[in-house]
DNA sequence: AATTTGATGTTGACAATGGAAAGTTAGTTT
DNA sequence: AAACTAACTTTCCATTGTCAACATCAAATT
């Protein structure tokens, strides 16, 4: 009846590995949760340790949130360059339609997560982390659209490549487009058209 | 040097359109205060009511930004339709064109709003009069791609053309791009490679 | 003209938030 | 053993959105 000492795993005090903890549990909580309702307090919560605890870690709400765009951002990369290599012919064209089905497909599964990457809770900080992983996605997918139309076009191709595939995820995750449209067959017309244009000649 | 009664117009207690007047601090509140300051009770404020007078005008703060996001719709479409209208040629090519640099430029000159418009906040409730601004937009820019390439490719078109501005109007505003691009100069490249890809035979 | 009524505002309360400050615990170093 | 430091908790504060209760005033009804 007493304190039954045999596995009582009290918790320590000591977490272990709070940090890493902390952005799962965010990851987790951006997920489940209505956006409104990821806070401080509730990742702490998710994480089991008191509100304030974060602030070791991270220095705010803020910082956390960056570092978990960030470890958003890591997967979001592998996600492309898994899809990309998975291609049977491994053409520049193949590999680049693959990795805007693989986005689309990310924006779609972790709605969450997208969002906080791509700016929708300005109270994200953009950490160190977060910014090397924005670069290393930007420098990917710009390598992805030279290989296809040559390097002087790559910069204001990737732009629009970026540019439609983005809109199309943020258009279709926010509701701003007519309910009876599907963003993954509007994804392949775009593509299409989009690839069709950039390989024109004029394209100077 | 005591109350001086001449033109002492003391505040009345009712304010005589403070519907509009929230809609319109909320407006300003957006544009100039970073997005997590801009609160119920700092727009009450803007309007020199209390905090809760709000209330008996929008249920709610959601329904509030909602009626606040329609103005900006509404201004939207009224920017977009006056750029097209004064092109000098009126040829379909001319007007779209027109259409998306006023979109882009909207963007950047209502950053704010825009972001409200566009689901940045998701505590915005999509209020009837919301609802109804944004099949206008859509509509707005629907015929405008159909008077380029016809009916039968209106849709999917508009979608690419909308995904496209509205993708590189959200990189840009949430620093999502490499410092060195101009968004200006890639939406002028964007729209020719769109433009062209649009109005090519195998697009069926 | 007097009264009632209902829309429009105010005040005060509530729980929840992010952050600051100060206290507690547990390893680490000397 | 003693001092030090990192990790975590507790307490407190200002601010937020919403609610209920009350105040005010214009307009409709009697």
């Amino acid at each position: 009846m007493s304190t039954t000492p045999t596995l009582h795993t009290k918790k320590p005090y000591h977490h272990g590995d709070l940090r890493e903890a902390l952005l799962i549990a965010g990851e987790s909580a951006l997920e489940e949760l209505a956006a409104d309702q990821v806070s401080l307090r509730e990742i702490a919560r998710r994480a089991g340790v008191s509100h304030a605890a974060p602030k070791h870690h991270f220095g705010s709400l803020g910082a956390l949130l960056g570092d978990v765009a960030a470890r958003g951002f890591e997967q979001f990369i592998e996600a492309l360059q898994t899809a990309a290599d998975a291609t049977s012919e491994q053409s520049p064209h193949a590999r680049l339609l693959a990795m805007c089905r693989a986005y689309l497909r990310f924006a779609t599964a972790h709605p969450g997560t997208y969002g906080l990457m791509f700016g929708k809770r300005d109270i994200c900080e953009t950490t160190p982390r977060l910014a090397k992983a924005m670069l290393s996605a930007w420098t990917q997918l710009e390598g992805a659209v030279a290989a296809l139309v040559g390097p002087s076009r790559a910069i204001h191709g990737a732009v629009l490549v970026w540019s439609s595939v983005h809109g199309m995820a943020m258009l279709k995750l926010d509701r701003r487009l007519p309910p009876n449209i599907d963003p993954v067959t509007s994804l392949e017309y775009g593509l299409r058209m989009l690839i069709a244009g950039l390989q024109t000649e004029s394209a100077g």
